[in-house]
Parts: C-alpha cells; structure tokens; sequence
DNA sequence: TCGGGTCTTGACGCGATCCTGACGCGCCGT
DNA sequence: ACGGCGCGTCAGGATCGCGTCAAGACCCGA
C-alpha cells in the first residue's frame, strides 16, 4: 500500500484530501506544521509527501530542504502563491511538482501518479541486505540467519544513520548529532561502545568487521 | 551536456525556447511534427523532451505513447488547453510534467531541472576517475582495481587539496596550510613522506609517478 | 517497591598513525 | 669534477584513537 503524507494546517483541507486519497485506497497520515511533518517522515518514511507551503511554524522550503537532506521521496507542494518565482523556489529546493490552489483533486491524483511512477525505479531503498544481515527501514527490523535481531532503540537509530548512507562515510559529529542530538557532537566514547555491540549483534566475525567499518580519525562507514 | 529535444510546429516559439536553452548551456535539437520528433529522438537519444500537444500529424500523446514504449526520459508537455481532464489524460499517458501556455521560461526551467534531477540516476557525485584508481569526494572513499584502499586521515586530506585543483600546481606552502594548519608552512618534511606513501597505495609504480607529479622547487600537482 | 533492561561513564591495553632524523640519490650550477 | 640542494626512502619511538570491559545510574513495567 502507498503511504502519503499530507502537511497542512487547513483542517477542511486536509480532511477533503484523507477522504479522496482513502477512496483511491491510498494509506495517508496527516501532520498540521513543519516540525511535526519531519518527525513523522522520519518515524515513518512516506512514499509521498503533499506538502502546503503556508505552515504556521516553519518556512514551507524549510520542510522540503529538511526532507531532502536524507530522503528522496517525491514532494508535491500545495500552493496559493502563482506566481513564476514561488514555483522557480520550491522546485529548485528539491519539491517534485507545484500545484496552485485552488486545485482539481483529479489532477493532483494525476501528478500523484506521475511523481510515484517516477520515483518507482529507485524505490528509496527501504531494504538494505548484505551477506550478513537484512535491514528493513520502514518495518524497523533486522533479520540475521533467518531470525530477528532484538536492537535497543539508541542501537537501531545508530544503524539507522548508517544504513541510510551505504558506502558513504559519516563522520563522528554527524552520528552524535543524529542519535544523540545537536549538544553532544563533543562526546565520542558512546560510538565506541554503540559500534562494539551493533558488531556484535550483526557481524559475522565482530572482531573483524566487513560492513560496519571504522575510519581512523573520522567516522564509521557501512558497507553493503 | 544536457540534450533536449523540443517538439513544436510555432516557429517563434520554438526560437524563443531554443536561444533560452542554448544560453542555459542545453543542447537543443527541433522537431515540428510528431513523426519527425519520434525518429530524431530514437536516432539521437535526448535526456529531456519538451513536447508541444498541437501537432500537425500525430495527436501529441501518440508521441508520449511512442517514446514510452522504449525510453524512460522525462516528457514535459507543453499546451494551451487548461482543463483537469487534458492534464489527467497527458500525465497519465506517460508525460513527467505538463505546462499550460502561455508559461513563463524561469518556471519551465525550474520544472525541466527536477525532472532532471529526478531522472538523473546518480545525481552528479563528485568523483575523479584516472586510469589508475577512483577519488569519491563525497564518499570519502579511494577505489583502486575495484578494492577501496584504505587512507590515513592525513594520507586523506593531502589527497583531497591536490584532487579538488585537477591538473593545478600546488605549492608547498598551500599544502602544508590545509592540511597541517597555517603554524606549518615551514616545515617541508611531511610532504615528502605522505607523498610517498600516497604514491605507494595509489600509483600503478611507485617509483615513476603518473598522477601525483612532483614539481621541484615549488610544490605537487595531480594529474587525472 | 522491586527487577530487568538500557544508557552512561571511566579505565585500560593495544594497534595504528604520526612525527622525526638520518641517509642516498639525482639534478644543476660552479 | 665537485659540492649544494631538493627529493625519496626508511625505521624507530611518542602519541593518539579505538575496542573492550565492567560498574553504576536511570527508566519503565510488573
């Protein structure tokens, strides 16, 4: 089933939307601000998002700069604003489609349809599998030998953040800011032990490590 | 250089879009009927199609179901016909996006950069390639003989000033700044052995480099 | 209130990395 | 021919960062 995120803090809106995208058998969750659109997208990555750009606590192309720092997912943004330089900004931030309110609800399905066609081929790989082990960002699991691998919550963000980044490298201060939040990109001991028991969880040989790899000096980086 | 095929039989608005592209560094081919649209972009493959619906010969979405039987490139479909159900029936044809006239060219501009963008696989990592081994600057990564090589953090950041001025003399000094910080301009005696060690991890001998050419007397140069 | 699980914190040993000085070689001007 | 200069090479020791472990603090459900 499709999920759908639709941002909006018009109740009457959103309500219109859910009903519409329901019928189309689409699964649909609401937010009404920014903040809360990127915690839900983060919790629980959409496969689309309709996003109103008139939020009343973030900047609308805040929301999508946020979004895009680490998803691909396709992002349709609602407007009241028709003028050349709105759409110039919000497509150039990384939105997928700008679509002037007021709308016809068959067309948004149409550009709904365009943008999930698109986005199909690189499905935002929500399923990672190495030799070793299987993760599944959306289901929040990682199955080893067949079996599910029990992860503390600090474990599973941590792997998380990795994953998300195959082969890239990603520095101490990026894995600190991500789990651990903003004020602890000072402190390095918690990767240390974090990185120790995700190896020991998930490595074949955790004295040895093939996918979860350290860079001297730097970070870490997960090798698919 | 990006190709894009424009498909329109209004000469003038075809020159206008031809001189804004072409000032945009777009490689811009014309076609004003359908049939010919279809054979220039199966003999020269574009990488964005701008397609006009009012078309002599062919209704406009036979040509988006033409090229979607054998090419995934994005289709944008310009026309005069505002109505939902115009829209509907063209995205759902198989055309990215579709721009009603009259538009303005900074819109039309921004709506061909995300579908670029979307269509682009590997959206413009920055890699340097030689025929020796591979710098992802991103990634921070080196790939030789399909291996990665592993770098010391300083090994790293030499390599990294030296690949970010390809072909570009770098001094010593300059050297020693961004990798050691500005108390060591002085000192030249690292150079010499993180080169040297660079040069053994990455050049195919050693002993006559290729790529990380010494200029004697003033500093290093990478060669791609 | 108790108990299990999770998160933090500190200390320790080891290996990798970095710095340093010395040596040999080739180039160039004298 | 000779000496100076700059570069490449090597190896050893100091230092740093990483992995490991264990104990205490904390949270949450029973």
């Amino acid at each position: 089933m499709t999920r759908v995120l639709v941002v909006d803090d018009d109740p009457t809106l959103v309500r219109a939307l859910v009903v519409n995208l329901r019928a189309r058998h689409f699964e649909v969750e609401t937010a009404s601000d920014g903040g809360t659109a990127l915690r839900r997208a983060a919790s629980h990555p959409p496969d689309l998002v309709i996003l109103d750009l008139g939020l009343p606590d973030l900047d609308g192309l805040e929301v999508v700069a946020g979004l895009r720092g680490w998803t691909d997912v396709p992002i349709i943004v609602l407007s009241a604003r028709d003028t050349q330089w709105a759409k110039v900004d919000a497509l150039d931030a990384g939105a997928d489609d700008y679509v002037t309110k007021p709308f016809g609800m068959d067309e948004l399905l149409a550009r709904m349809r365009a943008s999930l066609r698109r986005a199909m081929p690189t499905p935002s790989a929500p399923v990672v599998t190495t030799d070793a082990f299987t993760v599944d960002l959306a289901a929040r699991r990682v199955v080893r030998d067949g079996a599910p691998v029990r992860l503390t919550p600090t474990e599973w963000h941590l792997l998380e953040v990795l994953v998300r980044s195959p082969g890239k490298l990603v520095t101490h201060a990026e894995l600190l800011r991500d789990v651990w939040g903003p004020a602890y990109v000072a402190q390095s001991n918690y990767l240390r032990v974090y990185l120790a028991q995700l190896r020991r969880k998930l490595e074949l040989d955790p004295a040895r490590p093939t996918h979860l790899i350290t860079e001297p000096g730097l970070g870490y980086r997960f090798e698919p």
